[in-house]
Order: C-alpha cells, then structure tokens, then sequence
RNA sequence: GCCCCAGUAGCUCAAUGGAUAGAGCGCCUGACUUCGAAUCAGUAGGUUGGGGGUUCGAGUCCCUCCUGGGGCGCCA
C-alpha cells in the first residue's frame, strides 16, 4: 500500500537528514500517516515533525522543511508541502493516479485484498444463538457483524472459517424438548400443559402440529422420558433448519456447525478437564468443581503479555461441574477453546458476542492462559445490544418471553441488503435502538441504494455504450485529469487501507461509509463528465473514461460484497 | 456497591491524539428535450453531557460527577 510506502519514505528521509547533520540524532517516533479530512491538504499528512521538535530542540516547520529536503520523490509522490505548525503534506501525482484505474482493472474482485493475515488461519464464531427458537433481530446484528468481519480477515489474507456453535444440550433444550412436547400433544388433543420456565413462543405450537401432522401419535405411545427424548432430536433438528434457512435469507452461511454435545462424546472435555485438574486450576469446594483465578496472578505476573482487549483479570471462582454432576456451559466453553486453539489448530479464534455476556470474557481468558496458550489467541467482539421499539413502543423481547421480532421478520420487510447495511452502519459498541416501523417506512431512503445505484447506473452506461457500438478497447487513461475523475479515482484506491482499517481494529462499520463517499464520488463525475458521446472529439477520452467507470465499478461491487450486500446491474 | 459500554447538529450515527468536528435523514434554494433525478450543486444547523487534568495539540487519554444500557448465579 502507498500509505507503507510513505512512511518509509519519510523514515528514510529523517535518517537521512540526521546522518547529513540536518538534524540531531535521537531515536526515530513512530511515523504515522494519515488521510488528512480538508482537501487541501493533500492527499496523505504526517504529523510527525510536530512530535520530533522536543526531541530535536527545534520548530516543527524547521523540521519538515530539512525531512522533506531529503525526501526520494519516487513517481507516486505529486508534490509534497510543509503546512504549519509543522505537517508535511503529499499529495500523489495524477498521472500515478490515473494509472491505477489500469492496476484495478487487472486486480478485478482482487483489488481491495491486502496481506495482513499471511495464510494464518482465523476462526470467527458467530450467531451460536441458542437453537430453542428462531433468530431474532439481536442475532441479526450478530450475524452482520461477523459474516462481514470474516469477509474483511479473508480479504485481509486470513484464512477463515465461519462457525455456528450449537448448544444442544443443557437446560434450555431440555426446556425446548419438554415445551415442543406440550405443544405436540396438545396438537393431539391433549390438555398438557407447557412446562414452567418453558418456552410460550407460537413456533412452537406450529412445529407441534407440523410432528403431530406428520407423525400421528407415535410419541405419545412412548414412555413420556423417551417421547421427549425423540422430540429433542426432532425439534432441534426443524429448529435448526429454520435457522440456517433465516441466516441464509440474510446471506449468511456457515463453513461448520460445531455441536456442545460432541465435545463430550469426543472426549475434547474429557482431555482439558484433566490437563486443567493435573495442573491444580479445578478444586473441589461445596460438592462442586471450581476453576480457581486465583493462582494467575501469581502465575504470569510480569509476563508483559498485550492483550487486545484490556480485561480485568478474573477476580472469582467459577463453577466448572455443579454439585449434581452435570457440567455447566462454562465448562463447555473450556473445552471449546481447547477444541479451537489445540485440537483444530487454529491460529486465532474470534467470538462474537452480544454485551450481556461481557462478564464472561475476563474468565475465558483466564482459562486460555491456564491451558498454556496465549490469550491474545482469543479475541471477543461485543457489540450493544438491540433494544426494539414497534411505533416508538418499547417491545420487550426474548425467546423465554414470546415475544419475538424476528430477524425473518425484518428481512422480508425491508430487505437482506438494507437490513444488513443498517445493522452494519453503527459500530459494536454503540447501543442501537431499533423502531421497527421507522425502519420499514425508511428503508427506502437507506443509504444501501445510494451505494447500489451507482453500480447499476455504470452498468446502464456500459448497455448503452454497446447499443452504440463504443468499446474501452485501446482506452488511454492518461487522459483522466478533470478533477472529478482524479477524485473519483482517489476514492477507489482507498480501498485496500479501509479493508486493513477494518480488519486491524476489526470494525466492519468503516466499509458503510467508505461505500458512501465512493458512491458520492462517483455521482459527481457522472454529473460533471459525459462519459458516452457521438462527439467525435470525444473518442479517446470517451474511452478512458469508460476505463474508469469499469473500474470504479468494480470497487463498487467489491465494497458492497465485503458487506455482503449485492451489487445490482439495474434497480 | 463494584465492573464494562455509550452520551457529538432536530433525528440516526462517523471521526488511527492532529489542521476549520463530518455524513445520511429532515428543513430551505437551485439543476432533467444528450449515458438512469434512487442523482447533482448549494444554504442553515455544534459550548462533542458538566467540571478538572495531561499534551505543542483532546470528541479521542487520566480523574470526578450526571444520564442511559449491560454485567456481577452451582442461568444460558
């Protein structure tokens, strides 16, 4: 990337100046480059001067002036500036500029893709809602932000695995198994009533007379254990269909759909609960099995090891095996990061997680590190929970509590690539609040189709210019110097530094309004330059500029894609 | 009580410690007999919740207070 390339330009170039005396000698800041926001300030800034006038005991602009003497002027470089108090402002020269539309239209879906991750390998966990009802909107802003997230690290040269975590054992499918077996027999006629605690949601009721429908009686003629026992199976095996068939309608697919059980049946439980328990991190208290956080402390202190998140450090026991014998979820959870780093190999594994399950970071790093593993190879995303209004009322939502909006629901009002765009647009930590009737009332004004339209405007154009028999064939795109073309061109080499920006910091929510400015980018030079003319004068340029609107269609769609958003040749 | 996240234009939200805090929606003014007006060009709108501090420079970092959300179970 041109931004790398920079700041060894401008590292160089302060050596450079201090071995020829320009400059004292101190150790070099970190050079950081950035876009500058006002136009006039070039294309990239440096604010490093400003930093280096104590280490230098001179002005800023002094400085500048000797570093950006010494600076190579390698043919990317346009012109570069001293702007006080002391930036060094590089604008790129629009002949390099105008070159890139070429390296786009070689790079194709390719442009945009940068080498961060280096074939690592990367899971990332998302959704992994409980399979005991359908997804709901909360679940929504889970998938998004995952589905994209993992779209950015394989673009970023990761190697990535999509993963559902299924919890198909425990409490609450044992809750599902016995409401689905109320609902059953109540299909049949029979006053059974749902079980407390159980789910009250009507989905149930359906799957209940869908089994009753298809199956008759025949669970009611088992042993009431064994009948709930087969309804499990059975419902878990529709519910997660639905499942599947409500991410797919949102345009998210998993790679693997892990199942809690089979840690168990697969001894992966077995195996980390006793390297944890030879290790002395499990101690028997109460009739129960904790997992002490006690010992880390005395364990790694000083290890100066940087985690990416700065948690606390667990300051409690957990229960790992209640006293009746049956593991908890946590315990689960233990064996699966073994089953992520250890068994599976994988080099990182991203969590994503709605904010309610904050509290359980802290002790899945405690358990990462206990098992010898470092805890930077566990990586929580935590994203505000959705609180839902239906025309400015509060709807107060859960699976336990029946009230449900689903995220099927929004998708089929609004549409997968407005709802994804929405729940993409505010960053995970911001809490957002979601009105369903706004939404519907305002999801023709989503700013998705701004975005689309551009693309399915340059796809018009290309219709056009081939009913006019004008081809791009031999285009020149030297040619591209009106300022519009040279900003629309700018915008589309931004790209590869969104893409890194997003995966460094993993913050899908920079690509919403990258897509934005390049939309608006390219609808002002639509507006300023013909692009398809009979004018004979126009020929060359006519060309070129075809040349350009392919390629900035290309970043168009490869934006869009990131997102998971389609990319429309007409709307 | 303790911990985490947030508070920015009328609304929804951006802004790797940098220059004059930006978009979209809404408001107002202009632009379609030539490639798609789901568009473009422009106007108005701000004490970045309050108060201290660190820094050459703070929306951003630290302290404190206020408001909202979430967590602190042998629940998940």
């Amino acid at each position: 990337m041109i931004r790398d390339d920079l700041t060894q330009l401008i590292e160089r170039a302060i050596k450079k100046a201090q071995k020829k005396g320009d400059l004292p000698q101190f150790d070099l800041p970190e050079v950081t480059i950035e876009r500058p926001k006002e136009a006039a300030h070039g294309d990239y800034a440096t604010p490093v001067c400003l930093g280096m006038a104590r280490l230098a005991r001179m002005a800023p602009v002094r400085i500048a002036e000797r570093v950006v003497a010494r600076m190579d002027r390698p043919d990317f470089i346009g012109s570069v500036a001293v702007a006080h108090p002391g930036f060094i402002n590089v604008t790129l020269s629009d002949a390099w500029v105008a070159a890139q539309v070429e390296t786009i239209l070689q790079e194709r879906e390719r442009f945009g893709h940068v080498n961060l991750g280096g074939g690592r390998r990367v899971q990332v966990e998302y959704i992994s809602a409980n399979p005991t009802g359908p997804l709901t909107i909360g679940s929504g802003r889970n998938a998004v932000l995952g589905d994209t997230l993992a779209n950015v690290l394989a673009a970023a040269g990761w190697q990535v695995q999509r993963e559902f975590y299924v919890n198909d054992m425990g409490t609450q499918i044992e809750l599902f198994a016995a409401s689905l077996y109320a609902r059953y027999a109540q299909a049949l006629g029979h006053d059974e009533p749902l079980p407390e605690e159980g789910y009250p949601g009507g989905y149930l009721v359906e799957m209940g007379k869908e089994i009753a429908a298809e199956f008759g009686d025949r669970f009611l003629r088992m042993e009431r254990d064994e009948a709930i026992r087969a309804l499990r199976a059975e419902g878990l095996t529709r519910m997660l269909a639905s499942i599947k068939a409500d991410a797919g309608a949102l345009g998210v697919h998993f790679d693997h759909w892990k199942s809690e059980q089979s840690l168990y049946d697969d001894s992966v439980y077995g195996t980390v609960f006793n390297k944890l328990s030879s290790e002395g991190w499990l101690v028997h208290r109460e009739g129960a099995i904790w997992f002490r956080s006690d010992l880390e402390d005395r364990q790694d202190s000083g290890s100066g090891d940087e985690d990416r998140q700065r948690e606390k450090r667990e300051d409690k026991d957990n229960v790992v095996v209640r006293s009746d014998g049956r593991p908890t979820y946590f315990a689960s959870d233990i064996a699966y990061v073994g089953d992520k780093l250890v068994i599976r190999g994988f080099d990182w594994a991203i969590y994503v997680w709605g904010a309610d399950h904050h509290g359980h970071v802290s002790r899945m790093k405690a358990v990462t590190r206990a098992l010898g593993l470092d805890p930077n190879r566990v990586t929580f995303i935590l994203y505000q929970l959705v609180t839902l209004k239906r025309g400015g009322e509060l709807v107060r939502m859960g699976k336990r509590t029946g009230e449900i909006i689903t995220l099927r629901e929004v998708v089929e009002e609004i549409g997968a690539d407005a709802t994804r765009f929405m729940l993409l647009t505010r960053s995970a930590d911001s809490q957002m609040e979601l009105d369903l009737t706004l939404a519907v009332q305002q999801s023709s004004e989503n700013p998705v189709y701004y975005v689309q339209y551009g693309h399915a405007r340059i796809a018009s154009i290309f219709r056009y210019a081939r009913e006019r028999g004008v081809s791009l064939e031999g285009g020149d795109v030297s040619l591209l110097t009106h300022p519009a073309e040279q900003a629309l061109i700018r915008q589309m080499i931004r790209l590869p530094e969104v893409v890194a920006l997003c995966a460094e910091t993993l913050s899908p929510h920079h690509l919403t309004h990258y897509a934005q400015e390049l939309a608006s980018a390219f609808h002002s030079f639509y507006k300023e330059c013909r692009v398809v003319s009979d004018d004979p004068a126009h020929t060359e340029l006519g060309k070129a500029r075809l040349k350009l609107v392919l390629a900035a269609k290309t970043v168009l769609a490869n934006t869009l894609h990131l997102m998971g958003v389609s990319a429309p040749e007409a709307m």
